[in-house]
DNA sequence: AAGAGACCCTGGATGC
DNA sequence: TGCATCCAGGGTCTCT
């Protein structure tokens, strides 16, 4: 599950590989991935095209090219970048290849098909609902706390609303939770200023730390030379179920909230 | 407006 | 062993 540790991470292993490699050709191995323009269009507009600059919003890679349009791709669950050379066989699951001049392949695999490429003018037009970057100034506790203001919603889940703050998700929401000792069911609006600020905090810090540690490796996940992240060692409660809480050896729980599989240590993460 | 739930997808795990 | 069912969760859409 591609967060924004991981979709930073990887574009920053890509960026040397393909930054002002003029695209030569572009395959299109499962229509689908292409959200717009038309597959014929997309690659059409691709083809002799470089990308000179990368950047991230949230989870969403921006790829800058010569000719002011921006590639705005999205791994959603299962989508993985890597580099190979031209010649190797395309796997079962490649959705997308860009041919670069010097002979190396740019592929997109994504195993589940949830991924998408958007060719367009302005990335504003994809990525116009996003909230703050969770390790900007915007992202303050002054910040949270308007946007939590008579929410009834569970913490947990408006942590995973991307309009709300940008690049969280399943994995880095739970342990920012059990880092800042919040029941993921605490209703948004109910939450103490004392309790924001440290929201706030902790989400911070992990992100920082998964940054470091180059991502989170459950299953798919891999950089683009196919290495694996470190964040997984450094897991607290997701994924933890039964294991001894770190803090305080209750074993840990797991509930469904929103729809998504939610760890937290009952003792130490209470709902009064 | 906000919140809940369906939907998209595939493969690994689980159950009988 | 083989087959059916369940589950994983990011984002978008619909319904209330």
């Amino acid at each position: 599950m591609p967060e924004l540790p991981e979709v930073q991470t990887i574009l920053e292993a890509l960026a040397p590989s393909i930054l002002e490699q003029p695209i030569d050709d572009v395959s299109v191995l499962w229509p689908g991935v292409i959200d717009r323009p038309p597959p014929s269009v997309f690659v059409d507009w691709m083809r002799g095209r470089r990308v000179v600059n990368i950047n991230r919003r949230g989870k969403y890679m921006l790829f800058g090219l010569d000719d002011e349009r921006t590639l705005v791709m999205h791994l959603r669950m299962t989508g993985e970048m890597r580099m190979t050379p031209a010649a190797e066989p395309y796997h079962k699951h490649d959705r997308l290849a860009f041919h670069l001049a010097n002979g190396r392949d740019w592929r997109f695999k994504d195993m589940r098909k949830f991924g998408r490429a958007y060719l367009v003018e302005d990335p504003e037009e994809v990525i116009w609902k996003l909230g703050p970057e969770p390790l900007s100034a915007a992202f303050s506790a002054d910040y949270l706390a308007a946007r939590l203001r008579g929410r009834t919603a569970p913490i947990k889940s408006l942590l995973l609303d991307q309009r709300l703050v940008a690049g969280i998700g399943n994995i880095y929401a739970d342990e920012s939770l059990f880092r800042a000792r919040i029941h993921p069911l605490r209703e948004g609006g109910s939450l103490r200023m004392v309790e924001i600020s440290a929201l706030v905090g902790a989400t911070r810090d992990v992100i920082q730390q998964a940054l470091a540690e180059m991502g989170t490796t459950l299953r798919d996940y891999r950089r683009p030379d196919g290495s694996v992240g470190e964040f997984q060692n450094s897991l607290q409660v997701f994924r933890r179920t039964g294991e001894p809480c770190p803090s305080c050896g209750t074993p840990i729980s797991r509930i469904v909230v929103g729809g998504r599989s939610t760890h937290f240590c009952a003792n130490e993460q209470t709902l009064t």
